[in-house]
DNA sequence: CATATACATAGATATGTGTCAATGTCTATT
DNA sequence: AATAGACATTGACACATATCTATGTATATG
């Protein structure tokens, strides 16, 4: 089964914004909605509809309205295939950690 | 002690490439030259001589000088910062499971 | 020393990104 | 029905990004 960096670049440029990586930290204490999200930071209201737009579309973050307020939240499936990716990553690196020496190819 | 997300967003703008993050990952089975990893993509050499300076600079792939060859792999260092900051994210989202109900504020 | 190999740099270019002001849409309240 | 508030969409614009071709630089080898 081979790896789609595809989405995990997708995943990866919904957070390569400081104001977005920011707001997904947000996000971790728990749902919060644009108008308290848009008290954080000195953007205008259309420049944080765009970034929540794109944080949605990547599938990391969810949107649901409720009456007048659009409440977001961290999808939590999504953050986790991220989180395993680097965890693997972090495995690997682990692992052939004894071995470098001998098994490096060579060039 | 204020999260720097500068430097968060810059981890992640430079694995916000499908190209690169598929670089990335190869480094965790080990150190690769250049030349290795050309082989595996349909890009030209001065391509991915611009995105092994992009990782590189941003501090989660380091290079090193190996004669005629470049020696690329994964900075563990970085790499932890990142696997903390999911994994810091994961378990604030498990933190908040049961009280999401009560806590959430008002808008 | 001449040559080949591995990689970097420069310049050009098409496309993508982040931001704003202006405007539109939907929902609740009076 | 009119109004106000919360959010989205549009259009414009400056700037960044990914890619290529052409060229430069360093290192090893005959």
């Amino acid at each position: 089964m081979r790896k789609n960096y595809h989405i995990y670049a997708a995943y990866m440029k919904a957070l390569s914004d400081e104001t977005r990586i920011n707001i997904f930290d947000m996000l971790a204490q728990g749902e919060l909605c644009a108008c308290k999200i848009l008290e954080e930071f000195n953007i205008t209201q259309p420049t944080l509809s765009y970034h929540m737009k794109i944080l949605c579309d990547s599938g990391l973050v969810s949107g649901r309205k409720d009456g007048v307020w659009m409440k977001y939240s961290i999808n939590r499936d999504n953050l986790e295939i991220v989180k395993e990716l680097f965890e693997g990553i972090g495995v690997s690196l682990q692992t052939q950690n004894n071995c470098t020496a001998k098994c490096s190819a060579k060039c």
